[in-house]
DNA sequence: GATGAAACGTTGTGGTT
DNA sequence: AACCACAACGTTTCATC
């Protein structure tokens, strides 16, 4: 299943390429790395079997597609709600990011909205299942900045 | 520069694809939705230009690239010391989301680390900016869900 | 990994509605 | 303005070494 390779310098290389540009061709990524196509798409097939490349996807525009108001949102769950929330959360459509977390809340997400209407429905769903605390955000700093080799 | 285009059917079905998998051929696309490759060519190209869409990046694993942990930090930073926060902050490879937020806090950023001597050594470096706060991260729910066609 | 060849995809031109 | 058809060119993928 998960095949135990190794990311080599060269791995590392494409998968910098990879994060920056999903569509870039293996053949440009063999000419800036000095290998030949195949051998990229080897690379890369064995990256993916192997689990450490998990994807490729686009990024679209929160603002432009209609979603100007992003949060983040935590949850404090009240007894026995935790789990009936973690299956209710997989169907909204505004959730981007969802995680578990130690410490006094037990969830933190990353929401996106039309507009404070939107928001308040949303808060108004959660509710039931526990305390929430809402935290707009007011600018990116940074975006799913990619994962490069782990320091040495 | 952000030519005002409409974004129809057929434009969040390309959407759709795209963000399920940035590296679905033009032609295959076309063959799902009923276009030819040029006719969906162009449709990218046009969001592309007006902003829609901003990139295609590859999805890499955390863990299976060396960062076992991850944790959702806030900083509630000293009077004058945000300012340089976010000069600072772009120096960072751990951090991969960073937003400036209202509330208590000033910033909440998603960071990964090889394992908690990892973690100690970036906490020590915020301590001179603000206060901080930090909630280990217990498993992922939701990881960077696709943007759908805005509820009507 | 490289090479070479076949299949496939992309992208430009021209034409249709 | 959006799309299709066609063709030239580049890319992917498979075999073989």
């Amino acid at each position: 299943m998960e095949s135990n390779i190794k990311i080599d310098a060269l791995n590392w290389k494409i998968l910098n390429l990879l994060q920056q540009n999903a569509r870039e061709s293996f053949a440009n990524i063999g000419r800036s790395i000095g290998l030949t196509a195949p051998a990229v798409g080897e690379r890369v097939k064995k990256m993916e079997d192997a689990g450490i490349l998990l994807g490729y996807n686009a990024t679209v525009s929160h603002s432009l597609t209609g979603h100007q108001l992003k949060a983040i949102i935590t949850l404090r769950a009240f007894m026995g709600k935790l789990k009936p929330f973690l299956v209710l959360v997989s169907t909204f459509d505004e959730v981007i990011n969802c995680y578990r977390i130690t410490g006094n809340e037990n969830i933190v997400m990353e929401v996106v909205f039309k507009d404070q209407f939107h928001l308040e429905q949303f808060i108004d769903k959660l509710i039931q299942y526990g305390e929430t605390r809402t935290n707009i955000v007011l600018s990116n700093v940074i975006s799913n900045a990619p994962i490069r080799s782990e320091p040495a």
